[in-house]
Order: structure tokens, then C-alpha cells, then sequence
DNA sequence: AGCACGCCGACT
DNA sequence: GTCGGCGTGCTC
């Protein structure tokens, strides 16, 4: 027995944006990956005890209280953060607060009601879904990438494995992007496996999140079916990791750590030593050349079972066609006008929301931008209001700064006006699904539960449709912003478009009809158009030798460090330090440094932007470049600038 | 991140 | 006089 008089010193983790270790004392003993409360300044915290120290040569506190539980975490749990630490270069303490919330970092556990049981309807695999279903082994870390076109058949495989891994006695976590998780797929997945399985995401309110929280970490629930933040969870005992649709590029997280949660879910697979599968229809390049090089397992699947034919697709020059209503071509417009004559179904996607998309002055011809962000500013007719996209700031009654006119003309074309147009044309047969129409899941549900039952004939939105919504009924799709896509200053945009064009296309036709999908571009001489029928073989030879040649990821690592502070001047000589800092120490063969530059948003929220793209094809040196580029930043910083270390980058603006 | 401390301007 | 604005700095 251990003496419990016995002063024991601890090292904690807490959820702070700092480094985030700490050390206390404590009467009794404690185990690694247990929960405490601890006084930390006038606060108190729940921490997670880390490891064992001896006394240290400064004064500590002492830890407050213990939870009556075994350890929560995992000492590979605790070991994953400090990875992610590492790779992401993110303080500890900002990673624990970054991944768990501190409302389910501190929840009693307690207990739960039972889960509910389903009747469980089993489906029949087809030779090639059983093949691929057995190849996974259960009890050691492997990849399966499983490349299938939409409705080809990765779910029946995804479950396949998971009654093995459950019938084990092992858990599962399932990993969807966030707009996936409708009532559609959870009633699925129920049916399936014959019960309920725990949710996760953050549209949930507090009492369900924590119940689902506290089910999976204890080992009540075996099936968790989450967005990304599910990966956290510090669940008991997990033998499969599935992430569908890989290639999201919401799986990127924004804030600190700006992990992808694809790559983490990878790594935490190979910390666990269990299988991990991704699933896509499009996947991405990074993972598609990992499989070449043998790092994932490939496995496709080519045909639809149910044999329905993949959609015609034909490109549509509009510099050849008048659009009408400034808008839509002819054919499409044709189309459209066939679907709703004989009552089937058509999804048109735009992604730009609102109604106009510029305005400018019609006395001077000045475009109308936001003072506090460098956009310029957009119209929404439901809500009245002109606005900034990135602030929210309400300008509808702005007068020009130039002139003092009043008078704006609207230019541009979003999903609303979009809407607006086709419902003259066809009235009450439109239904538009976007983020601003949807402001909640349960909207969202409505308006695609509205769409399921043919209560409209044409489903008008942004690429929030293209994401894993099932219509089986649709026979054309009309893309009418691919475009604005390849127009972005983003080394993804051509990946981004295909993704897209694919995904779209697989709306179509889904089930027994076939069906037709028709885009409209001022640039068809693009190779992305010439590739789309060919389950992205081709598209992928063509990019990664893109890629090779212009030094971009998978062929080098990248980090983008982003400055922003509300002083101009300020915030570029700071920026210029780091970056002079930078050139003398960090200049080598493997890495390149480029030159400092605005941010493609130069200003946001009243923020000054700077950026300085680094290159490396060593990862090792460019963490310590970055490494490097914090601590000069540190120096030389002034009041609430900011530096963002954006490793991996998803987003270039 | 919080929270306190401290140093300025503008109110009862 | 003192209330409150937010820049600065610390938390075992």
C-alpha cells in the first residue's frame, strides 16, 4: 500500500493557452490520465495529471480535489496531444482547450439512461464489399482508402467491419463532416447495426452532448457517429476509425490547433495500433499519393451495384450562350424547364450566397466595400439589409464616401436571387438550401425532408448540397459557379472544383434514373473538364504532376504565418522582423521563405493582415522555422497582435 | 483564456 | 474625487 501521508508531487494539464503544465502537490496518490481540480491564479480548473515530478524548487499548490473515477485518459491519449502539439506547433495547454470544451473536460460522470435497441435489418455484400470488408485486420494499424463513386457502396463496407469490431467488444467511431449528420444518416446507421448510436456535434444541446459524451468514454455506447471534435472524446476502448468523405475541406480546422482532423485521425489510429478507413468518392491528392506509395491500402469500387448509369455531363461555354436573366444558359435553363414539366427533379448549385454580390455607386461607379474588412459588400433582400460577409456589419444605408450618393446598383448574382428568379419562373416548385436559408440543422432538415417528398421540383444551393445528401429522384444537376472556384488564389483550386464537379455530378441519377449534369463556364478549354468521366485517374496524374513540378504539398510541407493587429504600420514592422529574422536563420536548400505580402483579406474585422508563405521539404525544419518565427514574434510584439501558425493550410485567404 | 492591476480620461 | 476604458502580465 502506498503512504498516504506521503507528499506527492504531480505535473497537470490545463486547459489554458499556454504550455499548459503545471505542478502540484497532493496528499495521496494519483494515476496519469486522471482528472483533478486545481486553484490556478483565482480560478479554479479541471486538469488532467500527466506524470509524476519531484518537488520543484519554486512554491505550489495544492490539488484541490479528485474525480471518484478511473483515468479518463489514456497515457496514448495525453501522448496524442503532445503530437499534435508538436506537429501543429501549438502550446499544449491551447490544445487540450482547443479540442475538448471545458463544459465536458469537467462533466460528472454519471448515470446515463440505456441505449436504445433497433431491429436490425441486415443487407447482403456484394463479392467485391466482402473482399474489401475482410482485408481489414482488426488487430493492428493499417489505412484503407476506399475510393467509390457515390452510391457505389462504401457504407454497406464501413458496416461490415463495424459489427466485427463491435462484436468484439471494441468501439468505433465514425467521423462525418458536420453537414452529413442529419436525421438521414443517424436513422440509418440505426437500422443497420440494430441500435442507436451515441451523436456528436456541436448543434446539440449541453445535457445531450454530455450524455453521448459520457457513454462513449466509459464504453456504454460501442458506436459513436460524430463531426470532427468526436475524435477527442477520450473514448475507452476504440478498435476502428472510419472518416467519410476524407477529402472535406471542413475538416480543417480554423483556430489553434488547426489540425486536419483526417491526418489526426491517422495518427491517433497508429498511437492506438487499430485500423483506420477513409472513405471518399473524390479523394484527396494527399491520400490518393499516399496510397501510391503504399502508406494507405487502396480499394475501389467502380460500378454502382443497383447498375444505375453515371450521369451524361456536357460543358457549356457561356461565352457562346446569352444567360438568361443574366444567369442561367439556355440549355440549362431548357432542362430545367423539362424537369418541372414532367414532375421529376433538379438541383442547381451556386455557391455564393445572398442576392446581389456587389454594389456599386451610380453616380461615381465606386464599388461599395466594408470599412472595417478589405470585401466589398453584398445584399440580402430577405433580410433587407446590405452587408459584409466577413464583419456582418449592416450597411443599408450607406451613402458612397466618394460622392455621398445614396444610390447603388446591385451587380452579381447569389442563391437568393437565383431563387428569386426561378420562382417567377416557376412558381412553388423551388427550394433553396444554404448556410443563410438553413440557420439551423433542424431547417436544414425541413427543407431537405420538403425536397425528399417532391414538394419542389428544383433544389437551388451552395456546395452545402454537394455533401452526402441522398435524392434519389434528381435527374439534373446545372453548376452555375465553378468559376469562382478555379478563380481562387488557392494551389487546391483545380482539386477543389473537380471534388466538387464529381460530388455534384453523383447527385444525379443516383438510383434507377439516369441522369444529366450540365456546367456552365466561361472557360471550357480547362482540363478539369476533360477528366470528370474518368474516376479521377486521369485528373490525379495531371495534378500531382502539377504539384511535383511547383514544389506544392504532397511534394513539401507548408505553413502560412498570418499577422494581424489594428495598426497598420505596426503590424507590418513587426511582421517584417520575423520575416528579416527568418531569411538570415532558416534559408537552406529544403526550405523556402516568401517574401512578406498583405493576406489575400488584407483587412478583417478592423485587422491589418500580413502573410509569409513557408515551403519546406522537411518538416523538421520548418517546424523549427516556425518554432523560430514564435519566438521572434514574441519579442516583438506589440498589445493584441496576433500570429497565426497555420500549418498544413486548407484555405490560402 | 480569464482575471487583476494600473494608468488615463470624463462624468456624478 | 471615482467610475470604467483597455493595455499588460501572470497563472504551479
Amino acid at each position: 500500500m502506498e503512504n498516504c501521508n506521503e507528499i506527492n508531487y504531480y505535473n497537470i494539464l490545463l486547459p489554458v493557452p499556454t504550455e499548459g503544465v503545471y505542478t502540484y502537490f497532493s496528499q495521496g496518490y494519483l494515476q496519469i490520465g486522471e482528472r483533478v481540480i486545481v486553484p490556478f491564479g483565482n480560478r479554479t480548473l479541471t486538469g488532467i495529471v500527466i506524470e509524476k515530478t519531484t518537488k520543484p524548487d519554486f512554491e505550489c499548490k495544492e490539488i484541490l480535489m479528485c474525480y471518484n473515477e478511473a483515468p479518463l485518459f489514456s497515457e496514448k491519449y495525453i501522448n496524442f496531444l503532445k503530437q499534435i502539439s508538436s506537429y501543429y506547433v501549438c502550446p499544449l495547454g491551447l490544445v487540450l482547450h482547443g479540442v475538448i470544451s471545458d463544459k465536458l473536460l469537467n462533466t460528472e460522470i454519471t448515470e446515463t439512461e440505456d441505449i436504445k435497441c433497433h431491429e436490425q435489418h441486415n443487407i447482403e455484400l456484394t463479392q467485391t464489399q466482402k473482399n474489401i470488408a475482410e482485408s481489414v485486420n482488426l488487430n493492428k494499424y493499417s489505412c484503407h482508402l476506399i475510393k467509390g463513386v457515390t452510391g457505389s457502396g462504401k457504407t454497406e463496407i464501413y458496416q461490415e467491419v463495424v459489427k466485427k469490431v463491435i462484436a468484439s467488444g471494441k468501439q468505433v467511431l465514425y467521423i462525418v463532416p458536420e453537414i452529413s449528420l442529419t436525421p438521414q444518416l443517424i436513422k440509418r446507421m440505426s437500422i443497420r447495426l440494430g441500435m442507436e448510436p451515441s451523436i456528436f456535434h456541436y448543434q446539440l444541446n449541453d445535457k445531450i452532448r454530455k450524455k453521448h459524451f459520457i457513454d462513449f468514454a466509459t464504453g456504454k455506447s460501442s458506436f459513436m457517429l460524430g463531426a470532427r471534435s468526436a475524435l477527442f472524446i477520450p473514448a475507452k476502448n476504440i478498435g476502428l476509425i472510419i472518416v467519410d468523405e476524407e477529402h472535406e475541406s471542413s475538416y480543417k480546422q480554423d483556430e489553434s490547433p488547426a489540425y486536419n482532423l483526417r491526418d489526426m485521425a491517422v495518427l491517433y489510429a497508429n498511437i492506438l495500433n487499430i485500423p483506420i478507413i477513409l472513405g471518399s468518392a473524390t479523394p484527396s491528392i494527399e491520400s490518393l499519393y499516399n496510397a501510391e506509395n503504399q502508406k494507405y491500402i487502396l480499394h475501389e469500387l467502380k460500378s454502382r451495384p443497383n447498375s444505375a448509369k453515371l450521369p451524361d455531363i456536357k460543358i457549356i461555354d457561356i461565352k457562346q450562350h446569352e444567360l438568361i436573366g443574366s444567369l442561367i444558359s439556355e440549355p440549362i435553363y431548357d432542362e430545367l424547364s423539362n424537369v418541372v414539366k414532367n414532375n421529376q427533379q433538379a438541383i442547381l448549385l451556386l455557391n455564393r450566397l445572398g442576392y446581389s454580390t456587389y454594389l456599386y455607386c451610380q453616380q461615381c461607379g465606386q464599388i461599395a466595400t466594408c470599412l472595417n474588412c478589405s470585401v466589398g459588400l453584398i445584399t440580402s433582400k430577405s433580410k433587407q439589409k446590405i452587408f459584409c460577409r466577413y464583419c456582418d456589419t449592416d450597411y443599408t444605408n450607406l451613402t458612397c464616401p466618394c460622392c455621398g450618393s445614396a444610390l447603388f446598383k446591385e451587380y452579381g448574382a447569389g442563391t437568393e436571387k437565383l431563387e428569386e428568379f426561378l420562382e417567377n419562373m416557376f412558381p412553388d416548385k423551388v427550394i433553396r438550401i444554404d448556410t443563410e436559408s438553413a440557420s439551423s440543422l433542424k431547417l436544414l432538415d425541413k427543407n431537405i425532408k420538403r425536397f425528399e417528398n417532391k414538394e419542389a421540383n428544383v433544389l437551388i444551393g451552395t456546395q452545402l448540397i454537394a455533401k452526402g445528401l441522398h435524392f434519389p429522384n434528381v435527374t439534373f444537376v446545372g453548376v452555375l459557379g465553378i468559376d469562382n472556384i478555379m478563380a481562387l488564389p488557392d494551389f487546391r483550386a483545380a482539386e477543389k472544383a473537380y471534388q466538387l464537379l464529381i460530388q455534384v455530378a453523383g447527385r444525379a441519377g443516383r438510383e434507377y434514373l439516369s441522369g444529366k449534369v450540365y456546367i456552365q463556364t466561361t472557360n471550357p478549354e480547362n482540363n478539369i473538364f476533360h477528366m470528370i468521366n474518368d474516376f479521377n485517374k486521369e485528373f490525379y496524374k495531371w495534378e500531382i504532376n502539377r504539384r511535383k513540378i511547383t514544389l506544392y504539398p504532397p511534394f513539401t510541407k507548408m505553413a502560412r504565418l498570418i499577422f494581424s493587429y489594428i495598426n497598420h504600420e505596426d503590424c507590418y514592422n513587426t511582421a517584417k522582423i520575423v520575416y528579416n529574422n527568418l531569411k538570415n536563420l532558416c534559408n537552406g536548400e529544403n526550405i523556402k521563405i516568401y517574401p512578406l505580402k498583405d493576406a489575400f483579406l488584407a483587412k478583417l474585422q478592423n485587422k491589418f493582415r500580413y502573410e509569409i508563405l513557408i515551403k519546406s521539404t522537411s518538416n523538421n525544419q520548418l517546424n523549427t522555422s516556425l518554432i523560430y518565427a514564435q519566438q521572434i514574434f514574441n519579442k516583438y510584439k506589440k498589445g493584441a497582435m496576433k500570429l497565426k501558425i497555420d500549418k498544413d493550410p486548407y484555405f490560402m485567404m
